[in-house]
RNA sequence: GGACCGGUAGCUCAACUGGUUAGAGCACACGGCUUACAUCCGUGAGGUUGGGAGUUCGAGUCUCCCCUGGUCCACCA
């Protein structure tokens, strides 16, 4: 089918223009920026410039990676966060959107580390300090162009007031945190089996890994009874080279095929090593083939079964995924891909393999980087999280904070509930150092944890180095002045190691504001709403639930709101990988940022995941379009009024605003039952129906029936054009009000056109600032 | 293995604590440049709300079972 050839408008007959007036017949939002530096001009940004003494409204933003671009996605959340920010500042409440940066430490220096490279430096060559200089340059230049970014959104965020997790000040609070923590002991470093990112090379948390399906093997194999010849325990395993790091076997205490062997040792092939088996009842008889190998190194469930039966730990995988000095000669420096073919090799030649099958299996991977997981031994720093997390329960339980959708106030409990100490410790150099100084070194002092109740002198005595200092620690960002505080000794080694950034992104809302003794803090603290998406809630909103109400006692908001993901046109995931990005600024120059706004508020729902659809989008900037030629409408009627008529006018529609509320005018007692209505739905959070109540209202009922109307009546009662248009741009003001928090440059701009011609003298200079109709 | 969320018009989704005839945008059909707007206007078609049972005066909404997508958590070697 073909559709019929348009036909161009010729400009005259359907323009209704008047001589000397010229306004374009289609929204032009390329002028949405020139907008946006009037809203900044006028300092309305900042709080402290609002007169009022309604209690503030706070949202401290989520503070995006420093490092790079920012997507569609982000400026969903930019939107939902001024819509909020927009309609509190309406209200007359002084509104605080604090915006800032994360240095996000992991992934910057990833993506850092590889600029370098590209550019042919060593990231190990230039040293610490050189690293962590030219990052902080490169974050600092990236962080300007994802401003540009924000504001283009219309992001009404006070600039002044603009956060990086590394200022200094934030600094301070963040290891004031540190110090609290540790003296109160819940800070500590352990052995424990820790997730390592080999590629990353660092230590990371449970919640940094994500599960990922993979094809695997599990290979039967058989270890033999010492003693019994021709006897052999046959376990399964997925890693066969983890076998070299065994301690024992272990069988589930109710089976009868092993029950005769508990107590008895088994040779551990391809080693000179003997181990024994034992029986727990962890193990399940009826997985694989019963019995199950004991390799507390690197895999959790053996390393706890290992603690209980007081087992040897022997780690065979270092940091960077080779195996190591504890594996056979033979093995060293393998990865553990190839020591895996190596070992299956060497068992099969011995005799000792009975079987490998394919199987497809879950694996831990790198949030990050995806590449696989390996479990090792080893010391981190950590955090006992289990009280704060208690306290965070609470504060959901008694809705001191809700989340929006609801039912993530149960998905966070449940991951409170079930919480491990945090891991904190990363081996990186971009992020805050562990503010930790070891009296004698960190090997003494690792040593004592590996001997609890030891001294120094022991230490020397048991291995023959001498012990530097007394083997404590001291928390101190700085080098503590006068040495160890114990003993005096001036040689204090400093912990190399950042806190993983959540530490300190997790401190948020009140770092931002200068910490609990900060002015701002005791003006804007605690914050109202917390406006981010689901996928960090544990990561983040966790966090600062736990931390926040750790160090201030209070919640750092009452209600989380979690807005939809952004999906790629094509339903997935949006990623680099897969070339189905889409850049913010393709859909700013096609439909402009008030278009894309509206339909983030009707899609990105909570707990919903949307592609982006370019229809959509098209639908919004025609709405967007609808506003602007309502408003033209009127511009071209009242152009040829005289000084008086415009004087008269204004002076009806300010007297029309000021009694909105008691209105017994038909048009405009409905159009204050709409702003009722979308303050309600704000108040509730419901911005799909708000947009959708503005649309409806805005569309069919301003436009297709009042402005007809108006155009009957002033062409058969001339006399009474004055009252009636009077009464029109009465309900466009209103309507301009009620759509502003949702789009924010087109109402502005109308507005602003409107004040040119002399109209709405009695209200305020800007849109934004304006009183909202309550 | 545990938990959670969906399944409503061709598509993407609405419908607040159960309450008129289940809505919108886009797409579709037909007709229109009517003096703001063709990024528009008018008219129209399109739904047994995944299936089944139950509670109720009343169910898309509550309960149970089944089918079917998806997400998160977890130490299945």
């Amino acid at each position: 089918m073909q559709k019929k050839p348009k036909k161009e408008s010729t400009g005259k007959a359907g323009d209704g223009a008047k001589p000397g007036i010229d306004i374009p017949k289609a929204y032009d939002s390329s002028k949405e920026m020139e907008i946006y530096k009037l809203w900044e001009r006028s300092g309305a940004f900042n709080p402290d410039n609002i007169k009022s003494k309604k209690k503030p409204f706070v949202m401290t933003l989520p503070p995006p990676n420093a490092n790079g671009k920012q997507h569609v996605g982000h400026m969903c959340g930019y939107s939902f966060q001024d819509c909020m920010g927009r309609y509190h500042r309406m209200k007359g409440e002084p509104t605080l959107l604090l915006a800032g940066k994360d240095h996000a430490g992991i992934q910057t220096e990833a993506v850092f580390t590889k600029y370098l490279a590209e550019q042919g430096i060593d990231k190990w060559e230039l040293g610490r300090d050189e690293f962590y200089k030219r990052c902080y340059k490169f974050c600092i230049e990236n962080a300007d162009y994802a401003r540009e970014q924000e504001k283009r959104i219309g992001l009404s965020a006070d600039w002044s007031r603009e956060k990086f997790t590394l200022d200094p000040a934030l600094n301070k609070v963040i290891y004031e945190t540190f110090y609290k923590l540790f003296d109160e002991g819940l800070v500590y470093r352990g052995q424990y089996i820790i997730n390592q990112c080999t590629n990353c090379r660092t230590a990371l948390a449970n919640v940094d890994t994500e599960h990922e399906q993979k094809k695997g093997i599990f290979a039967y194999i058989k270890y033999p009874v010492v003693g019994e010849k021709d006897t052999y325990i046959t376990v399964a395993t997925t890693r066969p080279e983890t076998m070299l790091g065994d301690t024992a076997v272990a069988v589930n205490p109710k089976d009868s095929r092993y029950k005769k062997f508990v107590g008895k040792m088994v040779e551990l092939p391809l080693t000179d090593r003997q181990i024994p088996v034992i029986a727990d009842r962890k193990v399940d008889k009826d997985l694989g083939t019963g019995a199950l190998k004991i390799t507390p190194a690197h895999s959790a469930i053996d390393f706890e079964i290992g603690i209980e039966h007081e087992l040897k730990i022997v780690n065979v995988i270092d940091e960077e995924g080779l195996m190591n000095e504890n594996a056979p000669e033979k093995y060293q420096g393998m990865k553990t891909s190839e020591a895996s073919k190596a070992v299956l090799e060497d068992l099969d030649k011995a005799g000792l393999l009975e079987k490998v099958e394919d199987i497809t299996h879950e694996i831990l991977v790198c949030e990050r980087c995806r590449s696989v997981i390996e479990q090792i031994i080893s010391k981190q720093w950590f955090v006992n999280v289990e009280s704060l997390a208690k306290n965070a329960i609470k504060a959901i339980d008694s809705g001191e904070t809700t989340n929006v959708p609801k039912y993530f106030n149960r998905v966070l409990k449940n991951w409170l509930k079930d919480i491990r100490p945090w891991c904190i410790s990363r081996q990186l150099w971009w992020g805050h150092r562990i503010p930790i100084w070891y009296c004698g070194g960190k090997e003494l002092y690792d040593w004592l944890i590996d001997n609890p109740g030891k001294t120094a002198e022991d230490y020397e005595k048991a291995t023959g180095n001498k012990a530097k200092g007394c083997g404590q620690v001291i928390a101190s960002d700085e080098k503590p002045k006068g040495g160890c505080p114990k003993c005096k000794n001036a040689e204090l080694e400093s912990e190399e190691d950042c806190m993983d950034t959540w530490f300190s992104s997790g401190q948020w809302p009140f770092s931002t504001l200068g910490g609990p003794d900060g002015e701002d803090y005791k003006k804007f603290y605690p914050t109202d709403v917390m406006e981010t998406m689901h996928d960090i809630l544990f990561f983040w909103v966790a966090r600062m639930m736990m931390l926040g109400i750790y160090r201030t006692g209070k919640a750092p908001f009452h209600t989380v709101y979690l807005h939809g993901m952004i999906l790629a046109p094509d339903g997935r995931k949006m990623s680099k990988s897969k070339g189905n990005v889409v850049e913010p600024k393709e859909i700013f120059e096609k439909y402009g940022a008030d278009a894309l706004r509206l339909w983030y508020f009707s899609d990105a729902l909570p707990g919903k995941n949307t592609p982006i659809r370019h229809e959509k989008l098209q639908g919004n900037r025609n709405f967007v379009n609808k506003i602007w030629n309502a408003s033209r409408y009127i511009m071209f009627q009242i152009s040829d009024f005289s000084d008086e008529e415009i004087q008269e006018l204004d002076k009806s529609i300010g007297e029309r605003l000021a009694g909105l509320s008691k209105s017994k005018d038909k048009w405009e007692k409905e159009t204050f039952n709409v702003a009722e209505k979308i303050t309600k739905y704000l108040d509730k959070y419901q911005f799909n129906l708000a947009v959708e109540l503005n649309r409806e209202f805005f569309w069919h009922k301003l436009c297709d029936e009042w402005i007809e109307e108006t155009k009957n009546l002033v062409a058969n009662k001339p006399e009474n054009k004055i009252e009636s248009f009077a009464r029109l741009i009465t309900v466009l003001a209103v309507m301009l009000k009620l759509i502003h928090p949702f789009a924010p440059f087109i109402t502005e701009q109308v507005w602003q056109n409107l004040r040119n011609r002399g109209l709405l003298s009695g209200e305020s200079e800007l849109l934004m600032i304006s009183d909202w109709p309550e």
